[in-house]
DNA sequence: CTCTTTAGACAACCAGGTTGACGATTCAAG
DNA sequence: CTTGAATCGTCAACCTGGTTGTCTAAAGAG
């Protein structure tokens, strides 16, 4: 039963969003209305250490001004705090709030249940060897979620 | 090494990135510039009897507008022909060019060839284990491989 | 012959990125 | 202390790939 290629492909982009697609919808069900990976990708980087926009953008690679979007967006929210800094009065300091971390931690806790169903279906070594295959496959390249062309462009453009 | 839920969904999104931005840039070394999924999607439906911009929406599930779009671009690039449909005056009647096929058939072959060299990196037996756990995993859900705000929205908000 | 449906085109809009410019502030160097 | 370069955040304009709404022309049903 060999495959094409691009089977393969859709295989793991229909893995990808169906796995997405549920977060995003039991995330919705608990109430936390429109949560996607970019916001909680931007978040993790916050509590890491990337405590204003500009710094933030460096790590998403991501533009600062797309970055300061997405701030407004998760500040609308009440998952980040923005408050001025007084050592630079340049920057606006950002701060996950309880509320953020919360939604964090649900949201990993949904993904983690998902995971669970995955298992119960294909047993646990089989989903294991699954994984540590992917990682195997992709190698050190890393994941950036966002990227609006992402189906389009390569990420670095060798042409 | 119980990996998260979150990681399973990187990994997933990581291996579909790595063979498509792979498949685009070979596509373009081989003269094909920016030719990219979407664009064989919508030859295959052409080709398969979607023979008006209205008919290919449908279905691709896009608007006969966003249809038209990339009819628009495939023309220009010389994949497709438009021409006038004897029968209904309304129609412009579509067609996969010669060069079209082309494509179709090297893409294809680029994708095999991805596919043959993750093969030979995890062995053919595991390859088509993990395609064959996708497949029970992804179940029925068609992928609809464009989708704008795909990483945002559930296929059919059930809210 | 008239009413409704349909194809395709045009325009306006939206989301989520981009680049460029700019004022305010910081910092390094003379 | 002053001055020039770099950096922060913001604003504005633009790009891509979708969307909806409106319109004309043609087709088809009654």
């Amino acid at each position: 039963m060999s495959r094409s290629g691009a089977d393969l492909a859709l295989l793991l982009l229909g893995g990808f969003r169906v796995l997405v697609d549920d977060a995003i919808m039991e995330l919705a069900e608990r109430g936390y209305e429109d949560f996607r990976p970019v916001h909680d990708f931007a978040m993790r980087a916050i509590a890491a250490g990337a405590d204003n926009a500009s710094e933030l953008g460096r790590r998403l690679s991501v533009s600062k001004q797309a970055a300061a979007k997405t701030v407004a967006v998760l500040e609308e929210r009440g998952y980040v705090a923005r408050g001025t800094d007084p050592l630079d009065a340049r920057r606006k300091r950002l701060q996950v709030t309880a509320l953020g971390f919360e939604v964090m931690r649900v949201g990993e806790a949904v993904f983690d249940e998902l995971r669970d169903k995955w298992k119960r279906k294909i047993g646990a070594k089989q989903l294991e060897r699954l994984e540590a295959d992917l990682a195997a496959l992709v190698g050190a390249a890393t994941v950036r979620i966002e990227t609006p062309g992402w189906i389009a462009h390569s990420l670095d453009e060798t042409t």
